[in-house]
DNA sequence: TCCAATTTGCAACTGAGTTGCAAGTAGGAG
DNA sequence: CTCCTACTTGCAACTCAGTTGCAAATTGGA
C-alpha cells in the first residue's frame, strides 16, 4: 500500500545528496528496500531484505539509518495497534497523511486518506496553538469481511 | 488530565463485579492507582504506586492486570510519540476519545477533545465498512510556549 | 467450612532496540 | 590521483519492556 506510482524511486537517496548526508553501500541497500516496499515492514524485515542486497548490513546499522530517516522526516513510524508484538513498522512519508486501520481478527491493514484528517490537524494547530510535525492515527477493529463472520 | 470529576471512583471495581471478574487485593491496589491518577502513567510507575498500597504487588501482576483492563475496554494504551523511551502509558477510557499532543521539546502532553475526531471515526466506519473498536490519534510537534522560543 | 478454579510471586526468559569502540570508508582538499 | 579526517560500520555486550511456566496462595460460591 505505501506504493506511490507518482513518486520516483531514488527520492530518499536524492534527499541525502541534497543535504550532504554521506551515502554508503549499506544505506543504499536499506533505502532501496524502503523505497520499493509494497507493504509495511518492521526493522527485522528491513534487515533481512537489505542483507540480500548487501550481506554485510548489520542490525545496528538498520536502526541507525531508521533513526536518521525519522529525524529527516522521511519516514513514519507505525505501531499498527501492536497487532504482531511490540515492534514498529515503517513507511515512506508522503505528502498526505493517512489513517491506518488494523483488523483485530485477520490482521489486515487498510489505509484511508481523508480530508477531514487534514482539517482536524489544522484545527489542532489553530485551537491548541500547537505546531504539528508528525501525526499518527491508528484504529483497531473489524474489517468488512471479519465483521460479518463473527 | 485524565481526571474526570464526573466519574465515580470505583467504577473499574464495579465493572469487575458486574462481569464476575475476581477481585484481589493486588488488583484493588492497581485499579485504585489507575482511577486516582492525575497524569499518564507507565507500567513501572503503576507498579511503584501500587506497591505503596500493597507491597506484595509484582511487576507481572501489573502487566497481567493491564492486559485484562485492555481486553475489557476499560483503559487505553498510549505511546505519546515515544517521547520517553519505548514503553506505554495508560489512562482510563472515557466516553469520548481525545487527541494527545506531545511537545517534542519540553515533553509536555496536552489533550484535546474534538467533534471532528468523532465524525472522522464515523466516516471511517461508513466509507471503509470498518467497525472501530479502539482508536489512537497522537501528534508530535511544538507547544505554544516552545514554538516561540525556538 | 471446604474446594475447584483462578490468581499470584518468582525467576528465568524473550525480543526490540541501544551503545562503546576499534576498524573501515566516503568524499572533499590539495 | 592521493591523502586525510570526519563519519559510518560491525561487533558484541548490554538495557529495558514485557512475557511465561510453575508451585504456592487466594477467592468466592457450594
Amino acid at each position: 500500500m505505501p506504493l506511490p506510482q507518482t513518486e520516483m524511486p531514488g527520492r530518499l537517496q536524492a534527499h541525502f545528496a541534497e543535504r550532504g548526508i554521506r551515502m554508503t553501500q549499506q544505506r543504499r541497500a536499506i533505502l532501496s528496500v524502503i523505497e520499493t516496499a509494497t507493504k509495511h515492514l518492521d526493522a527485522a524485515q528491513i534487515l533481512r531484505k537489505a542483507q540480500k542486497i548487501d550481506p554485510s548490513v548489520d542490525r545496528s546499522t538498520v536502526y541507525r539509518t531508521l533513526g536518521l530517516l525519522k529525524r529527516q522526516g522521511l519516514i513514519d513510524e507505525l505501531d499498527l495497534m501492536h497487532i504482531n508484538g511490540e515492534g514498529h513498522y515503517y513507511e515512506r512519508k508522503l505528502d498526505r497523511d493517512h489513517i491506518h486501520m488494523a483488523c483485530l481478527r485477520c490482521g489486515k491493514i487498510a489505509e484511508f486518506v481523508s480530508d477531514s484528517f487534514e482539517k482536524l490537524k489544522q484545527q489542532v494547530e489553530k485551537d491548541c496553538r500547537f505546531r504539528v510535525l508528525v501525526s499518527r492515527l491508528e484504529m483497531g477493529g473489524y474489517c468488512a469481511s471479519c465483521r460479518g463472520s463473527q
